[in-house]
RNA sequence: GCGCCAGUAGCUCAAUGGAUAGAGCGUUGGUCUACGAAACCAAAGGCUGAAGGUUCGAAUCCUUCCUGGCGCACCA
């Protein structure tokens, strides 16, 4: 199955040199040509601006190139026609090709648009990774499902994918936790107890109150240590999280324990490493600029501690406004050195591409965690990032609802799944670009209506189902139907809509946008998808037996698509609503 | 104050530096009552927040503003 820009590029790039053998055109490097989708279908089905591009190096002009390079475009089994137009060339796909990919399509079945571009590389996709100090909340799932249909894209793209959970279960938080779960402990056994000030205030600390209760009765009410209580609720909350990801369809290969990097020591070496780089200091405050604008800032007096602290030379590295702690005062790493570590870690484990998936809150810790493992000998480049925009919900009466807070009440991802379901949950957390804030629209995404893109999309492959089951009931198989009777311009519009799910994926995958999948499924897959089908008549009694079973094959072939389009974006593909 | 992200039809959003900036919802006007699970067709609607610049060509890149979100901890 082949992707029709990437290969007509290359095709442009041999017209190209065939041309400058040929004297056609002078000889210069060749830039990367461009194909896209014809904006328009008089333009035909793809079209490249390479002859303006081309301009410049070849000295000539766009018209006269756009000549040279149709007559020395190679010939192909799908191409049907090169022409030029204003400086652009257009390319036509053979209608007789187009038809033929229908038995194609239903020949691979489920392994359609399947790809080995990447084949042989590994990839990894770190996501979500919430500390294990309360329940998932629909602020983290946005990164959850964005990484997760990334996974499966990349997947599908040849790589070999691991899905991991970075897991913070060390530091001044787990404290917290610790003696939040102890003081809910005391209150339930009517002992006096001291919330403590920035403690987890939710309802789940009593939850777990409670099943630390009934394991442990009294036993821990002398228990000066808060080691108990904290790897307890580490434990149980690490479950829950775990048990609501998978829910959704989110499941990872492999959990990385931030306690991992302070047990084997590699945070240590990290950190000596940055020292004889000369990118560490150590001081009571961070080095500033000169001209700094000196804003009052009384948070960062009090933050400070009383000794030296050791400070990353953000500034140099990556001309941050400011240096960052990386070991506090007391001696306690800030979580930014573990996370250098852990970075470094996975570079180690030679990850060709490996994508972290961060709410904007974090886009400044990421660039000292790239910066760092850069300067530390690692190709910055083989860790990208997608930093998403946060996710409010928008309730039957117009009012939003802030995503989270740590200590109140946030809504929890459970809540909204068990209020809009799973697949509309994985839909409208995929379908905005990343960069975008998210307004979820909880009345809309309950909706049984076309109104809703999850019902229409899906409501597109009960469709095909639906006749096929029909078709089945009445004796007619689409088995030796004749795709070259598939002649009309919807059914054949709609060919060419199938045809291109590879390269919305490798789109995907090469801009790191999963949610131009999400995009494509709805608005153009599922759109041309339903006045084709009511007009294209398959069971009708004035349709011939010959035409009824093509279209019958137009229709699995069009399901399998609508399938796997669901399936990437690990949403439900019913038969039946 | 500084940084990051966004600003596109009334609304929600698309658009690899390329052709006349596209969809849906809503609005308006039509068609349809079925082989199939809740339909279809069309029209109106735009100085892409503002102003400069780069380019053969800018919603897209650069500069300066305006508005909104998120950051700017020895929290994670």
């Amino acid at each position: 199955m082949i992707q029709i820009p990437q290969d007509l590029a290359r095709q442009l790039e041999r017209a190209v040199r065939n041309a400058q053998k040929a004297d056609a055109l002078p000889p210069f490097d060749i830039p990367p040509l461009k194909v896209t989708r014809a904006p328009k279908p008089e333009h035909g089905d793809y079209a490249t601006p390479a002859a303006m591009q081309l301009a410049k190096p070849a000295r000539m002009k766009p018209d006269a190139i756009a000549a040279v390079l149709i007559e020395h475009f190679p010939k192909t089994d799908y191409v049907e026609s090169v022409e030029g137009v204003g400086g652009f060339v257009n390319f036509r796909l053979s209608d007789v090709w187009v038809q033929q990919q229908v038995d194609e399509i239903i020949a691979a079945g489920e392994s359609y648009a399947s790809m080995e571009d990447f084949a042989g590389k590994r990839a990894q996709v770190e996501c979500v990774s919430a500390n294990p100090t309360g329940p998932i909340s629909v602020h983290r799932i946005r990164g959850g499902v964005i990484g997760d249909t990334l996974a499966r894209l990349l997947r599908a793209m040849g790589y070999d994918v691991e899905m991991e959970y970075y897991y913070n279960d060390a530091g001044r938080q787990m404290d917290v936790l610790g003696r939040s779960l102890r003081a809910r402990y005391l209150e339930r056994l009517g002992f006096p107890f001291d919330f403590p000030a920035d403690g987890y205030q939710g309802h789940y600390m009593y939850d777990l109150a409670n099943e630390l209760i009934a394991e442990r009765g009294d036993s821990l009410v002398e228990e000066e240590d808060v080691g108990p209580f904290k790897d307890f609720a580490c434990e149980r909350i690490s479950r829950i999280q775990r048990a609501s990801l998978e829910r959704v369809g989110i499941v990872y290969d492999h959990y990385f324990s931030e306690q991992s990097v302070y047990a084997d020591g590699s945070l240590w070496q990290v950190l000596e490493q940055l020292r004889e780089k000369g990118l560490v200091y150590e001081a009571l405050k961070p080095e500033k600029d000169e001209d700094a604008d000196e804003r009052p800032d009384a948070e960062e007096i009090e933050a400070a501690g009383d000794g030296p602290a050791t400070w990353l030379r953000s500034r140099q590295l990556r001309g941050a406004q400011k240096d960052c702690a990386l070991v506090k005062s007391s001696g306690e790493p800030t979580y930014r050195l573990p996370d250098i570590a852990y970075h470094v870690n996975k570079l180690e484990r030679g990850f060709d591409l490996a994508v972290n998936i961060l709410g904007a809150d974090h886009i400044e810790q990421f660039k000292d965690v790239k910066a760092a493992v850069g300067a530390l000998g690692y190709d910055p480049e083989r860790i990208q990032v997608i930093i998403h925009q946060f996710v409010t919900l928008v309730n039957e009466e117009g009012e939003r609802e802030s995503g989270s807070t740590k200590k109140g009440r946030f809504v929890e991802l459970d809540e909204l799944v068990d209020e809009v379901g799973i697949d509309a949950v994985r839909y409208f957390m995929l379908a905005r670009s990343a960069d975008s804030r998210i307004d979820f629209d909880i009345e809309l995404a309950r909706k049984q209506s076309n109104e809703n893109p999850v019902y229409y999309i899906q409501n597109a492959h009960v469709r095909c189902a639906g006749i096929a089951r029909v078709a089945e009931e009445r004796g007619i198989s689409p088995e030796g139907g004749d795709v070259h009777l598939l002649t009309d311009p919807r059914e054949l519009a709609l060919m060419r809509k199938l045809l291109e799910l590879p390269e919305i994926i490798e789109q995907c995958v090469r801009d790191l946008a999963p949610h131009k999948l999400a995009f494509w499924a709805h608005e153009e897959l599922a759109r041309l998808f339903h006045p084709t089908y009511e007009e294209i008549r398959a069971l009708h009694s004035e349709v011939p037996d010959g035409l009824a079973k093509a279209r019958l094959k137009l229709y699995a072939a069009a399901q399998i698509v609508l399938a796997r389009a669901l399936s990437l974006m690990g949403m439900s593909a019913p038969d039946q609503m």
